[in-house]
DNA sequence: CGGGAACTTGATCTCGGTCAATATTGGTGG
DNA sequence: CCACCAATATTGACCGAGATCAAGTTCCCG
């Protein structure tokens, strides 16, 4: 259960206005200041490390990356983050402490942290969604550092697969394959490993048939029950059966 | 900057109450009311993974490891907690979703987490306050699958020390020489090391004359910065000079 | 189509894991 | 207080998963 932060700018995909699910219109036209809705193209930037905080976001549509680089050029994926979730959220004395990248096409609401700040002090609802939200991220850092510290490179592709392909039908309700667009970089980096690595570990799952490929970028998930033995998933899903 | 969480547990020591640093007395008693301060030895659990939660902790004295294991036997130590550190706080459907274990002989104040909540709701300050506890845990968290993710053997402990010394240095106010009082076990679960690797990278930065050990546990930090160049710490301490 | 980027595959190397043999150490009881 | 012993740590030899280096190959996108 993610992202239960409830925003204004949930469910107004195509109307004019950006507020439609209200708390209290008045507020959250003050909370909106910052510009709403905001477009990224793939591989753009919505903030980076170091630079000064204004605004957080919620994603509408598309999958954002949040990473922390090294100096030598190593980095690491921290997150991503699809449409519901809420990012750029974390600060070090007014500056973002990481990086947030469109790994696809994004629409997200921006909304401005300072006006958000006072409006979240006087409605304990929205306070304490924070932080549910605050609460289940932690969580799943807490599994990431789990794949990343015992997991070798087979278990670590499972499982992300595996915890991806169900996000994404619990997100979308849909049925069709999951479409990553993720490069092999991308998975890299968030899974610690590198991107010829990869490549081996899909080829191995593939070989089990538990995922199959239609172009680069679009994994197939035949298997989840089987990449989550494979992936030490503890957890409670999936819904649906298969072999 | 942690743990912002001010509880009424702090600054009580030696007191016959635990009662002293008031938001608002009668609430306090309330909250309470699951048992004030607890104790364990050294090796005990604070929680585990699955029980019913009842209580999250805070710290008074003592050192915990938070963690999350696997069937096989493989852990990691998601985060380490020291006084005046919060844990316990994460729950999945009512029950704990990590380990805690005392690392050390610990005191803490255990708080009924309905109570909390419920106290919480009503105290925008309180709220805030865990809003920011959460937002530290979570940076964390973020630099330590950073470490994990993309740093070799050498490295990751060298990073680890000059955290743990900077904080506890921070914590305390002492000069002494740091007392980690963790085995090697505890450290390599923590960095996703092996015992062996751990004893092995100790060696070397003993050689590179960056630490000294003092009996088993107690690692002696000779030069900081050293320690931080190598671990690839970005952040902007330590205060004090060496050489 | 053509060219460049991304991906795959293979060969080799290295870091850290594994296994095994000491060496310390700290806790316990005499 | 000391001696002993089980637990923990160190050290060495070897091995293997994954990194690195180096070609190919596929896939986009113009």
């Amino acid at each position: 259960m993610r992202a239960p932060l409830a925003l204004p700018c949930d469910g107004c995909v195509g109307r004019s206005t950006n507020i439609c699910k209200p708390l209290d219109p008045t507020h959250l036209l003050v909370m909106l200041g910052l510009g709403g809705m905001r477009r990224w193209k793939r591989r753009e930037m919505l903030f980076r490390s170091g630079d000064a905080m204004s605004a957080f976001f919620k994603i509408r549509s598309g999958i954002v990356a949040v990473s922390r680089a090294l100096d030598d050029g190593r980095r690491q994926i921290v997150a991503l983050r699809v449409p519901g979730d809420c990012l750029g959220y974390l600060e070090t004395d007014g500056k973002y402490c990481f990086e947030g990248e469109a790994l696809t096409d994004v629409e997200a609401c921006a909304f401005d942290r300072r006006r958000f700040d006072a409006f979240a002090a006087e409605q304990p609802r929205l306070a304490s969604a924070v932080v549910e939200t605050l609460s289940a991220a932690l969580k799943q850092t807490g599994e990431a550092m789990l794949v990343l510290g015992q997991l070798r490179s087979t278990e670590r592709l499972a499982h992300f697969l595996a915890e991806f392909d169900s996000l994404y039908r619990a997100r979308t309700g849909s049925t069709a394959p999951v479409s990553l667009r993720m490069s092999r970089r991308e998975i890299a980096d968030y899974l610690g490993l590198t991107v010829e690595t990869v490549s081996r570990a899909i080829g191995q799952l593939r070989q089990q048939r538990l995922i199959d490929r239609h172009g680069v970028d679009t994994i197939i998930v035949l298997n989840n029950r089987g990449l989550r033995r494979i992936g030490k998933v503890r957890s409670t899903e999936p819904v649906g059966v298969d072999p």
